[in-house]
DNA sequence: TGAAATTTGGAATATATGTTCTATTTTGCT
DNA sequence: AGCAAAATAGAACATATATTCCAAATTTCA
């Protein structure tokens, strides 16, 4: 359609980002699924592909007549016959990223990616299924679900808190700003959903204190069993997260924070 | 014709050996064709293939099902599969499971959990070192660094944030609150590190704009290459992430977060 | 050496996959 | 709001590719 084919896979990519400024919808769907997942054209047929980004073959086909190309056929025959042979697997080049990049920022990179792999399979199998299932039915009854988490435990509350926004559950999310804390705010019906590790921070700590007296619920998201919410009768999630120096990654939490939040938000729809 | 189709890569490597013992001509040909050119087999055809070991397709065929397959699609499925790592396609079977709607909560959580090890998996594969480098050169250069991250990408935002403060790296984040934009914080000699996701948020994009004219560097984390952060110039670090309608598992977003906050905490306090 | 069994080559067929076409929807503009 | 242009979905069509079949060639063994 425009010019010609791009010939290598570096032209391809500026081909790419060079269209993509000015797109519709759907081929904008193509350019971005494309973006991310280059290494599957070789192997893919157009069918996947299209359903991969969402769009029909058809708008996959214009596509690729955008970038240049005749049709598909032609384009993937750019990613086969550049395709070399192979990646080293996972474990390999992880290896191989250690050794000769020694203090690297790479090499963090590998050792982060490591610690954040391991929390996730380590969270499948700590996370008791009931408990889950408890707390996402607490949420899912609440009127309101109050949202705290400051320092460190921070964006995974506000992740939670744009999550819920996202599926229009109603959700406040006390951050603290201005030293104003709105206890308040927290009535009969509602449901605290409070997130901290150690060291814990102690607003979240009272907050959770004085609510629960009240006899609200509390849902916990907390780092092992010995958190000081325990002693609260709280539905506590326990993530542990597998550190990497004094830095907790936190893969494990976040995950746990998304699949509470669409949990909830499914539920609370139905 | 033997007995089940080899599951993995290791068994097919067994049964081939097992089994070219006793070939006839053309089937060992085939057999030691393929031995040396695994890796083809995902991207050629039959007949490409047999040509490579200088035989009929059908002789090819033939030795596809001594080796246990029914065919050869059969046989390039797996190694197609293995081939382009994060498969099955997560956002696809994500889709389909929100669409049956029987997601219990720990099937989610299993969902999530994968999806986030693939991304993570594949964060390896698609950050450019050289890139890494120099993203964290500048900002160990920075006087200060100027994190804006809104909506989406403030968790992740504010997540740097805390992990700057605790390593003594002065740093501002701009959140937006009470709608002050400080843009004028920003001085000759600071950085910007700028976060944004699809959709990208205006007010992001429009304030790497304004600093980049001004000749401020800019680091951006982002998705896919095809961000509108792409037309300035800025030092891209883009990270592809599985998502789940409107959410975004942030594993590999959040990995790559600390890692540049670490390196550049280290190389400052060098 | 000759008959039976096995292996092979190549054409015929079936199937999967890519590509094109057009009615319909959406978008952009006055 | 109404029109023209662009974009899209889905089905129809064309092509490439896998698969099967069988006659011819080769090997095996008495």
């Amino acid at each position: 359609m425009e010019d010609r084919a791009p010939a290598s896979i570096k032209q391809f990519e500026e081909r790419l980002i060079d269209v993509s400024e000015s797109l519709p919808k759907r081929l904008r769907q193509c350019a971005d699924y494309v973006a991310a997942n280059k290494d599957r054209i070789a192997v893919s047929t157009v069918a996947e592909m299209a359903e991969g980004a969402g769009v029909q073959p058809s708008a996959f086909m214009r596509f690729c007549r955008i970038l240049g190309f005749s049709g598909f056929s032609e384009m993937q025959r750019l990613f086969r016959e550049s395709y070399a042979g192979g990646w080293p697997d996972y474990s390999t080049r992880l290896k191989h990223l250690r050794e000769k990049a020694e203090g690297s920022a790479s090499a963090l990179l590998g050792e982060f990616v490591d610690a954040g792999r391991a929390s996730l399979e380590n969270l499948l199998k700590t996370i008791d299924p009931k408990t889950l299932d408890d707390a996402v039915e607490a949420l899912a009854k609440a009127q309101m679900i109050h949202i705290i988490g400051l320092r460190r435990s921070f964006p995974v509350a506000s992740y939670i808190s744009y999550a819920f926004e996202k599926m229009n559950v109603p959700a406040m999310l006390h951050s603290g700003v201005g030293g104003l804390d709105n206890h308040n705010a927290i009535r009969t019906g509602d449901v605290l959903l409070a997130v901290t590790f150690s060291p814990y921070s102690a607003e979240t700590v009272d907050m959770v204190e004085a609510v629960s007296a009240r006899g609200i619920p509390v849902v916990a998201l907390t780092d092992t069993i010995v958190s000081p919410l325990r002693k609260f009768e709280t539905i506590t999630l326990s993530v542990s997260e597998v550190d990497f120096g004094a830095f907790r990654s936190l893969s494990a939490t976040l995950c746990l924070a998304i699949v509470l939040s669409v949990a909830v938000g499914t539920k609370r729809s139905e």
